[in-house]
DNA sequence: CCCTTTACATACGCTACCGTATGGAAACAT
DNA sequence: ATGTTTCCATACGGTAGCGTATGTAAAGGG
């Protein structure tokens, strides 16, 4: 058998299958839900296992934010890198990453909102999400100059789509086609 | 003594002095937070009083959401009530009262920014804010038809304006100054 | 096959919070 | 003043989670 099941038939337990179960209690019970019984009853194990792989709760998200921020930084710039002399459409490939990303990411959790809801709170996270934002921002930037914008404009419109996508992100108001149609249409404008 | 201090001189506490507390606590300790005996410390009573005044946590929470709800609806649009009859003008008005409301708003004070991240797990939460938002977005969209846009551009336009300054808000990389001139210059875009 | 390392189970004391019960003080009406 | 209502304090039992300590089973090297 190749493809065995994640939660099932495996006796003893990983860092990363601790993680992983930490970004589910995240997403579906906030914040507050990361804790050590409960994912360990969810794992169908107990803390023993959980103080084994990690010191206490501060550490185990420290390792979560750790995990996250790799995947958010190199996960869409890697995908769009092959299309890379072709700015402007690398920014309209980028829409529909965003809407598959958004539906179900990560193995089967999209964590970022629930992340960067996260981020009010904890400085930890607070830190992580500045570093992914910062980062995909001069990339978008990156791409608006190649465009042939000058500095300043690119700089507002890269923060601008960005903004907008966490915006429509989180208003949950949005078919799918509805929030490409909107991205399409800001990002229109944004090209003149 | 005619402004008196909120917080002190006050033997007798009323419901609206624990929902304030209430908001603080949301605030700057999130939605795990909201506890009765910890509200209290702060308010240098004990728990027996916020169970005179509240039946439980979740109907505690249940009046927040529904006082946060009201203000929230209610607050920019009669603000802008008068200058009904430019649009237009109205759009741009609302992009500094936004600024001026998210600094300090709600007697002290911001917050959407967590209620709107409350709402993620919380469905009470998640109704309030639904509601606020189509409200909210209504009233965009009659701002960009009155101006002459077709139906289904005013529809973009308004989610889009909308999400952009959510998504601003919490991006929390802007100064005031940066965040106006993003905001204007996405707005000179959608009016063309 | 034994023995060390790795991984988990169980039991314990501790703390923080919930919601209830009940007594008592302060404000108000008459 | 006295009775009533309004508001708060205190004490209680219960639950849930944290982190520690210690026992124990399963792998893997020699």
């Amino acid at each position: 058998m190749l493809f065995v099941m994640k939660t099932d038939s495996k006796k003893r337990l990983t860092k990363e299958d601790w993680l992983f179960a930490g970004f589910r209690a995240l997403c579906d019970g906030g914040p507050a839900a990361i804790k050590a019984e409960a994912i360990a009853r969810e794992l169908k194990t107990t803390k023993g296992s959980f103080y084994w792989h990690f010191a206490d709760i501060p550490a185990f998200q420290r390792e979560m934010l750790l995990f996250w921020q790799i995947k958010a930084t190199t996960q869409l710039i890697e995908a769009l890198a092959p299309y890379d002399n072709n700015p402007a459409d690398q920014l309209y490939r980028l829409i529909q990453l965003m809407i598959d990303l958004n539906s179900d990411a990560y193995g089967g959790f999209k964590a970022e909102p629930a992340i960067r809801h996260w981020a009010i709170f904890l400085p930890e996270a607070k830190q992580a999400i500045g570093n992914v934002d910062r980062l995909r921002l001069a990339w978008l930037r990156e791409r608006f100059e190649k465009i042939g914008q000058e500095k300043e404009q690119a700089t507002i419109n890269a923060a601008n789509f960005y903004a907008l996508v966490m915006g429509l992100e989180q208003l949950e108001l949005h078919s799918k086609a509805s929030l490409k149609t909107g991205l399409t249409s800001a990002l229109d404008q944004m090209l003149k």
